[in-house]
DNA sequence: CATTAAAGATGACGAACATAATCTAAACGT
DNA sequence: ACGTTTAGATTATGTTCGTCATCTTTAATG
């Protein structure tokens, strides 16, 4: 062992962090194994030390980025919640903002295991926004599931569509306010 | 020239098809150009009598499919269109769906030639949900690009966020139903 | 303190990749 | 009819990829 077992585990800790910006970045196909490592300060050599396969990391680091967004907004009235998400201090930071808006199309494409990790991230970002809730009946909980549900879709399209327009674009500008303004007031 | 001009233009045109459709279902980076050549019935070899490079063909399967996927859904009427883009049918089968749907995440890391092209295609799919209008004024016309814009977001993520959980979830399932009825009860 | 076990570095493997050069035969201009 | 042009096949190039084998070093173990 040329480092403690601690710091070996924060090693790997720290390749999953780094990992988790990047794959959010450039997607999982923009990245390789060996671009990780650097980025975290290793050589790629003891990557299979840490993780079976790269699919396995990919699983892992959205696991990670998801629980960190849902902690971050976690019990944050919707419209604070709206607010930060559809902005474009987001849109252009990606590695460090939502894994579903960076990664969703992506892990359409990835084995079953990625898109488990996404589905369980989608449940806990549903909760995270849920905490605001009072005590409610069985009618009025599931309407504001629902709503919650169509909120999250809704801000990420407005992320990724945003996205997909040129740096300098205007439209890229215009999707983002538009969708803002409109989801506030819907939601008032 | 073993083909005529004619021939040769054709088989251009159904590389470019063919690449539109994997391109949707595998992603830019999830396809080579041999896959696509031999896809489209050819050896790879031939590519670069067409196409200058891959990221020529990436802008031009996107201005393609996207072309398209405007021309469908024109003059549709809103509740039309939400119900057929938000569907079981049109998630499993993103190779003939949306290239908006299927690709904007992807396209936001291509160059800028790709993401001019998904501009306009964004505009063309504004411009074929707006044949419905009769004429307005300004602020009514303001209102109404606003509306429509807000929509396709509000569609699009419906889309991605299902597409991203397992095959056999239920969540996706709910996702497209909560969406689905909320949109167009909303439009309504 | 001697032995073991494992983290990380180095280097190598085969596969897949984008791109380019060469070859062919058939369609074209003249 | 003949020589030029060129679509497409074949083959080659250099790079990058995921994964693995090997070596070195040193923390952990007894």
């Amino acid at each position: 062992m040329k480092v403690t077992k601690k710091q070996a585990l924060e090693n790997r800790a720290h390749i999953v962090e780094t990992a988790a910006v990047l794959f959010r970045e450039r997607g999982y196909d923009g990245v390789g194994v060996a671009d990780i490592m650097a980025a975290a300060g290793f050589t790629h050599g003891g990557f299979y030390k840490h993780f079976r396969s790269k699919a396995d990391l990919m699983a892992e680091a959205a696991a990670s980025s998801l629980a960190q967004s849902a902690t971050q907004s976690a019990g944050a009235d919707v419209a604070g919640f709206v607010k930060e998400y559809i902005s474009r201090k987001h849109r252009d930071a990606p590695g460090h903002g939502c894994t579903l808006a960076a990664l969703c199309s992506d892990a359409a494409r990835q084995p079953e295991s990625v898109k488990t990790t996404f589905a369980d991230g989608i449940e806990s970002q549903l909760a995270a926004l849920a905490l605001e809730d009072g005590p409610l009946n069985k009618t009025a909980k599931r309407e504001a599931r629902a709503k919650r549900i169509d909120t999250l879709a809704h801000v990420i399209g407005a992320i990724v569509l945003s996205r997909a327009c040129p740096d300098d674009s205007t439209l890229a500008d215009e999707i983002l306010e538009v969708c803002r303004t409109r989801i506030l007031s819907q939601n008032a």
